[in-house]
Parts: structure tokens; sequence; C-alpha cells
DNA sequence: CGCCGGTTTGAGTCCATTCAAGAGGAGTGG
DNA sequence: CCACTCCTCTTGAATGGACTCAAACCGGCG
């Protein structure tokens, strides 16, 4: 399989492809060959902005961050979370002009990746491109399941879920324990994921930990029984497209 | 340009895929040489079963269709309509098996076509690869400004914007006048598009046209005022990602 | 120590839902 | 041609889930 020993920077680009599709050792070398500028972001920070040119892909190469859209009256929508090896930047960057803002949620160190670079790369080595087009597609499986998240189940479900898709991601990506780890968002920002009020999201994770489906202290949240939790959230993985393993009990 | 005197069935893919970047002569070609099977599908019927293998992908030629995806307690939540032109099923036949169902809205002539085909075609001819992952970054565009609209504004922006959205995307397609269309669906679909109950879309459909946002007969809608009901709809066209053309006054 | 962002809690309101029933059409079969 | 059914649309009344407004609490940090 052609393991290195090294720590290259894009590693975990070439790990999360290899997600989607095996690589042979030229194609990974492929894309350990793509050239890319690091830079160190701090919480908060934009990396995009709504009617940007786009002109970079980024790839994360640690901390959180997330989609944002601003409706008419100030209200905010965050469309996605993205941790360690997930391409934030594909959909801006091909499209050409953002159609939405990525921002940091924690302090993030950040590949930049010319999107010429990522073209040639996708169209040169099929076999990559077929992985990152597979990547975009897992993208728009995971908006669908949030369309439908946040249109028909009630509040605690919706968070619910959040929380069951946020913990079996964390675990795909060798970034924690699906049913045992810190959520990096304020509750405001748990709100704007599931189209909810930073008010209610309190009460409903209240409702949650009354129920026995979790228990938190602080940003800490621990499943106490997955199974549980899955029927309270109505969720199942599919829709993540994860390779078959670590699926749910 | 390269013009046909033709009506090859594929044709509406070739003009779909140049909406995203023009293709040369042979680039077209290599597109209407794909191998398809015409069926013809009555309104209703379902083209993919949600956990389906799916080894095609599916032109829409002429008719509606639309995704959707069950949730526990039996509600339906609809993601995306798509209409002549749209590659329906590129997001479930790449990925292998489906996380959500695709249906008719009403009798529709569908092309399917191996998705192999599909691979071969985009690697083959890059720039048409291009145009197909274009595609579908836009149907994730789309999806994200569903997520937006279902999550924060109320109900009658909800279905304004539904309706702007249909308008929009009708005209772009050549299938009529964004200001004046045929509405293919009952209010119930309707409401699954936008997180709603059946009831509720009815009074907030006459809320829009006591507002004068709108008139109705059936199913047939007319926009009197375009800026009007896009102010009351919070909407703007950049998440379509048109070329430049038919844009907003 | 005092400020500040985030969390928690309460009380009252409102938007959207539920339940229920009736009206309008389109299609079917007697 | 009428009776009958099915589906969609429409409307009313009552309920309820999520929101708004507002205040207090808490921990971290300068």
């Amino acid at each position: 399989m052609h393991t290195k020993t090294s720590s290259h920077p894009l590693d975990s680009l070439v790990q999360k492809l290899q997600q989607w599709r095996p690589l042979a050792a030229h194609e990974q070398d492929a894309v350990l060959a793509l050239p890319y500028k690091l830079k160190e972001l701090q919480a908060g920070e934009y990396i995009v902005r709504d009617g940007d040119r786009v002109t970079h892909s980024c790839l994360l190469l640690s901390g959180f961050a997330f989609r944002q859209k601003l409706v008419g009256d100030g209200g905010r929508s965050i469309s996605a979370i993205h941790m360690r090896g997930d391409i934030v930047d594909l959909q801006n960057s091909l499209l050409g002009v953002a159609d939405h803002s990525v921002q940091t949620l924690t302090a993030c160190t950040m590949a930049f990746i010319p999107r010429d670079a990522v073209k040639e790369l996708a169209f040169g080595v099929p076999n990559v491109g077929m992985a990152m087009w597979y990547d975009t597609l897992v993208d728009g499986s995971v908006f669908r399941e949030w369309i439908a998240n946040n249109a028909r189940r009630g509040a605690s479900s919706r968070i619910a879920h959040l929380l069951c898709e946020f913990g079996v991601r964390l675990e795909a990506a060798g970034l924690g324990e699906k049913l045992n780890y810190e959520l990096p968002m304020t509750q405001e920002q748990l709100a704007d994921c599931t189209g909810l009020t930073s008010v209610h999201v309190n009460r409903s994770l209240k409702s949650l930990e009354a129920n026995g489906d979790i228990t938190r202290s602080k940003r800490a949240v621990a499943i106490a029984n997955w199974a549980k939790i899955s029927r309270t959230a109505d969720f199942g993985d599919a829709y993540l497209h994860l390779p078959a393993s670590a699926t749910s009990s």
C-alpha cells in the first residue's frame, strides 16, 4: 500500500482521498506533489467570503471550520462543518465566485492549493480526480441529509442527529471517539446548523441530557448508549458513505 | 459553435453541459456518442429507491422529477427538483448505493446511461468531465441555499423563494417564462420542499396572493413584479451560477 | 476586580401544526 | 349521464413547539 515514513502536510489529503478510492503509489505521489502554501488561522477568521472570486482550494490540516450563508434579515445558516483532511473549498474555487462564506471554528492550519493545480491533477490522474469528485458528491449527500434534518425533525432530534454525525465523522477521521468528544462550537453555532435559536438549543440539549441520551460538561459530550441516541436522532450513517468499518452498532 | 441540424436525444445534455463550459465539436460528439436507453415514465414512478445499488445515470429529457428522503416518523423531505437536461443521477450512480430516492413529478422521458460510460467520458474528455463536475457542484450550491431557506426564512418567504428559483431555472432551461409558468407539483410536495405542512403552504400561498406577489389559477403561477417578490423571497440568483444572461432585474 | 462572551432560566407570544370537515375536479363504472 | 370515488385544495378552530425578550449566572481573562 506504499506507506511513507513521512509526515508530509498533504498526507491527510491522501488519507482522505483513499477513504473514497485506493490510490496507487504514483497516484499518491502526484497528490503530494501538489504545490501549496501553509497558513495558520485563528478561531473565527474568514477563509472565503460570500462573493469572493476564489483562486485557491484549501485543505484543512488541523482544527475545525464551517460553511455559512446569511439571509436577508441577518439570520445565519451553517451548512457544513469541516475537519482535518476535508477539502474545504473545492466548491467555491471550482465555481469561481463564492456563493457562501467559510470560516474557522477553532484555530486552524490550512494548505492553500492553486485551483488550476487541482484541476490538472484531477484530470491528469483520473483516479485522483474520481476520488475528488466522489468527495464532492459525499458533501452533497450530507447536504441532503441536513435539509431533511432541518425540515422534518423536532428540535431535540435535530441536535441529537448533529451530535451523532459529528461523532461518527470525528472517529472516521481518526480525531476522537464517536461516543466521547469535545464539541468545538457554541450553542449559537449549533442553532445556526439546525435552524433553531440558541435558547432553544440550550433547552433541547438539557432535554437530551434529562432523557439520558447524553451527558455533558462544558463543551464535552458523552453519549451513553449509541443505540438509544440513534433512535432519538433518527440517525443512520449511510448518507456519509463511509467505507465499510466503524459502522453503527 | 458547431450547431447540428439534429434532434439527437442527448442534445439537451450537450446543451446543459455547455451552460457550464463551452465544448469543442469533438467533445460534443463524444457526449452524443454515449450509449443510452430511452424510457418513458408515468407521473409518480420511482427512478431510484433509497438503498438501491445504482448502475446507470439518467438524464431527464422531458418532464419533471424530484429527490426525496424519508425520515423516521414517516415525514418526507424533498431536496431537489429537476427538469429537462438535468443529469438526475450522477449522485447516486457514482456513489454506488443510493442515499435517497428519485421520483417523477410528471410523466417523463429519460435516457439511462451506464455509469461506467459516464466515468470513461468524464476522464477521457477532461473538458466534459469538468462540466459534469461543475454540474454536481452547482447542485451542491442549490442544496446549501435550500438549507438556508428552510432554516432561516418564514413560511411565505420560503415558498416565494421556491417560486423564484423555479421560474429562473425554467427560463434558463428554455422551458418557460420566469414570470409565468405552470407549477408541476401539489401543495403537499411544495410542503415537503420547504419543511412545512400542506395546510400552511396553502395559507402562505394565499397570503402571497393577498400581498400582490403572485396570482394563481389552478397550478399556474404568475409573478406580477419580479423586484417585489425577490424582496419578499429574499431571492438572489447567484447560487444558481447561471452564465451571464437572464439575470434578475 | 470587573468585564465579556457564552450558558441558563423564566414568562409570554406567535407562527406553524394538528385535527377536522367541506368544496372542487378528474376519472371510472354503472 | 349520473353516481361515486379519489385526490387536491380550502377553511376553521384549537393546540403546541419554538421564538422573543429579558435577566441572571458563570468562568476566563485582562
